[in-house]
DNA sequence: CCGATATTATATGGTTAGCTTATTATATGG
DNA sequence: CCATATAATAAGCTAACCATATAATATCGG
């Protein structure tokens, strides 16, 4: 018997693990959608970066960033402040109310994440991220063409 | 330097390959999104299936899949049968007219595939392969205790 | 046989996460 | 100082999901 085509098991992949941390983020009472707390996560590993910088770490258009942090800013959750080396630019940061959003944050995607390699032994937990790393990357360069 | 976790490197692959396959598909003139390719893939794989059993397969609720054939349909790619057995069922049946679509779309997919798999030695895949499926097969399996 | 319950597909309507294109404010190079 | 580039954003679109409700049909208990 034929099996899925390996994209196919990507997307679905993908797909059922945004819906549990959707679930996993509603139980925990953090009021956040997937790439709200996506985003939130980004702002936490690369602080004080402008948003184009920001979006390029999450291979995103500036656009579609914006519609998070607007989210984030109103729950504030994050500030955006002017660069003051370029007023066009803003800096986004984590602001202290973030904190324990960011804790259960954590402990939800630590869940979701533990269930979806649920059976894998440390050395296939870790060769699974890193054929994943190299994925993306192949797929980030090659967006860069037309 | 901290890394992004691993739940954020799924959804960007998948949102990557998604794109990839979209562009992909859109170059090829095959009129379709990759959501009706995967469907019309699966109805291939699984022939003579009904719309609830197909669902399952693609991991999907029944009124998603509604929507994918709803448009296969229209364009004359799929038929919807009375289940002869059941008659609130309907059998889903690839049309002859699928045939050369169903060829460029794989052609489509294998070549995405390759960007995506670029650099990867055939155990890498197979193992990448592997890794996906077993994590594809524990969300879904989670996904039935609620 | 009959009524209650379950199942199959679907209509309706909403949400999330993206995108593209155009606009505004500010920088910067000639 | 003008032309062009860049940073964020506004506006509006699409795909891909989901949940809830409904109509038709099956099935099971009595």
């Amino acid at each position: 018997m034929n099996e899925p085509p390996l994209g196919f098991l990507l997307v679905d992949a993908a797909r059922l693990y945004r819906a549990r941390i959707d679930s996993a983020f509603e139980q925990s009472g953090v009021g956040l959608t997937a790439g709200e707390a996506r985003t939130l996560a980004y702002v936490n590993l690369y602080p004080a970066h402008r948003q184009s910088a920001l979006a390029v770490k999450m291979n995103v258009e500036p656009m579609t960033l914006v519609g998070f942090l607007d989210r984030l800013e109103a729950l504030g959750l994050v500030a955006r402040e002017t660069d003051p080396a370029d007023r066009r630019a803003k800096i986004v940061r984590l602001t202290a109310a973030a904190a324990p959003d960011l804790e259960r944050i954590t402990a939800a995607a630590a869940a979701a994440r533990q269930e979806a390699l649920a059976g894998f032994s440390d050395e296939e937990q870790a060769a699974f991220r890193s054929l994943l790393a190299r994925v993306r990357a192949n797929l980030a360069r090659c967006k860069e063409a037309p």
